[in-house]
RNA sequence: CGGAGCGUAGCGCAGUCUGGUAGCGCACCAGUCUGGGGGACUGGGGGUCGUGGGUUCGAAUCCCGCCGCUCCGACCA
């Protein structure tokens, strides 16, 4: 992508509104704007972003044996009767009425609509366990939207929900999806814990967040510095394998982790001190075990072995797309801009062409930019060098391969890697070698 | 939902108290010089001052209503 021709506008200042440091850069570096309170556009490289994060997500369920569905985002008010929620869920909920007064809401979450269509189809226990998934936006409308997509009103969100014939299996299930958000945070290059969770509105018994750490979280966390230490989410690599799953499960959640509305002082201070870690954290990820909490209330049943009806065991699993690219940043960052994990970035490289015009710049930049075509952006606007180089350090790109008319008469060119700052020349070939790992 | 603020050019702000031709910086456009970390100079364009009403000879400024947005606190992927 040629900047010249792009839409990847950024800002020198920064916008009034923006209070924390991953709203002021997603609004610097072009990746969002804001429409409403807690409602926001996302602009080119904000969602080549978030497609990036949702494919990340979308692999670890397939993997974990989920299936991608998508439901609407409008629903009808008459399933959240059945479940008990209509009523309930109090005004975070929209409601809407069409044209035919019909009461209709935009799903702020998908189980009573996930329950009606499974049991339309679900004709006996041989068609359980499933699991069925969407990546889709939500509305819930909080009483004060802030921190920009970590705390909006609308959100795209990954829901995935269990069905199950048996507890047992159920929370199989649940350690599916468990180790399946320790693989996706993972690779999402995040740090994420699993803190065992109130079930809250929801309901159930079995529960936990996943909080990324980050000083400006909203929470106060304390949690066993073994966590840090491991690589828990590779611990367990096949999803069928029962007794393993359990195991790695129970192995992981001994270790103390808790936010402060959960946190035990006297089980945290039972560790040794130099394991004790407190800090602030975003919760990015939250699963539930509730067992037949909807679908008894929505009448789904399926005859079991022995003939007789079987009300399904159920689980809901939420990750917020959206609020993981504030994280992401919060995560990621310096004084001068964003720090792409190579696994989102939205280009892998920006080059830099330090003097456009000049024949051999010229030549290196288009000979990188057509080898690397779509993993790169090509800043061939005819700014000055600072511009060029300020732009790429706040929009975050991994690689800058920079190229000046000193070292393109040797057919050098230098790259900067964003992360640590250090610079290398390369040849060329070299260049994009690394760029592209 | 309790408390506190703010709406003036794309962004950041001054002007409002004390009414009198709407300003500054950045960004933008043209030109010249410059050319490895947001450069300099010259010239230029851009505003129903959130909105509706009221007071007044005259309202960005005073009064009333409405809309939008933000911050602090209690709640949430």
């Amino acid at each position: 992508m040629r900047l010249s021709r792009a839409f990847l506008p950024t800002l020198k200042e920064t916008p009034a509104e923006a209070t924390i440091v991953s709203h002021r850069l997603m609004l610097r570096a072009g990746l969002v704007r804001q429409t409403s309170a807690g409602i926001y556009a996302w602009l080119p490289l904000g969602w080549r972003v978030l497609q990036r994060v949702s494919q990340i997500v979308r692999e670890e369920q397939d993997r974990a044996g989920a299936q991608e569905v998508l439901m609407p985002t409008i629903q009808s008010a008459e399933l959240w009767r059945q479940s008990g929620r209509y009523d309930g869920y109090g005004k975070e909920m929209l409601r809407l009425i069409d044209r035919h007064d019909r009461e209709m809401l935009y799903g702020p979450t998908n189980e009573e609509m996930i329950t009606d269509i499974f049991r339309s189809y679900a004709k006996s226990y041989r068609d359980l366990p499933r699991n069925l998934y969407h990546i889709q936006w939500k509305f819930r409308d909080e009483v004060r939207p802030r921190f920009g997509v970590m705390r909006g009103r609308e959100f795209l969100m990954k829901d995935a929900y269990s069905f199950d014939i048996t507890a047992e299996a159920a929370q199989h299930a649940y350690r599916q999806m468990f180790f399946a958000y320790l693989r996706t945070f993972q690779r999402l290059g995040l740090k994420a814990v699993p803190m065992r969770a109130d079930t809250g509105p929801i309901g159930g018994n079995l529960s936990h967040e996943f909080i990324v750490l980050a000083e400006t979280g909203e929470s106060a966390v304390f949690f066993d510095s073994a966590f840090e230490a491991s690589d828990w989410a590779g611990t367990v690599t096949d999803y069928d394998d029962i007794p393993a799953l359990k195991s790695g499960f129970d192995q992981v959640t001994a270790m103390y982790a808790a936010t402060d509305e959960m946190h035990d002082a006297a089980a945290f201070e039972a560790l040794p001190a130099e394991r004790r870690r407190e800090g602030r954290g975003i919760e990015v990820g939250h699963i539930f075990y509730f067992g037949t909490k909807y679908s008894a209330a929505m009448g789904l049943s399926v005859p079991g072995q022995d003939g007789k009806p079987v009300i399904p065991e159920m689980g809901s699993y939420g990750i917020g797309v959206s609020r993981l690219v504030g994280a992401l940043i919060e995560a990621n960052h310096d004084e001068a801009g964003i720090i792409w994990p190579d696994s989102v970035a939205p280009y892998a490289a920006a080059i830099l062409n330090l003097k456009q015009g000049d024949a051999s710049t010229d030549a290196i930049c288009e000979q990188l930019h057509t080898a690397l075509g779509d993993n790169a952006v090509y800043d061939d606007r005819a700014e000055r060098a600072g511009v060029k180089f300020a732009d790429a350090d706040l929009m975050g790109f991994p690689w800058q391969a920079i190229v000046g008319p000193r070292g393109a008469a040797n057919g050098v060119v230098e790259l900067k890697r964003r992360a640590t700052g250090e610079r290398v020349e390369v040849s060329v070939e070299e260049a994009l070698a690394r760029i592209r790992g």
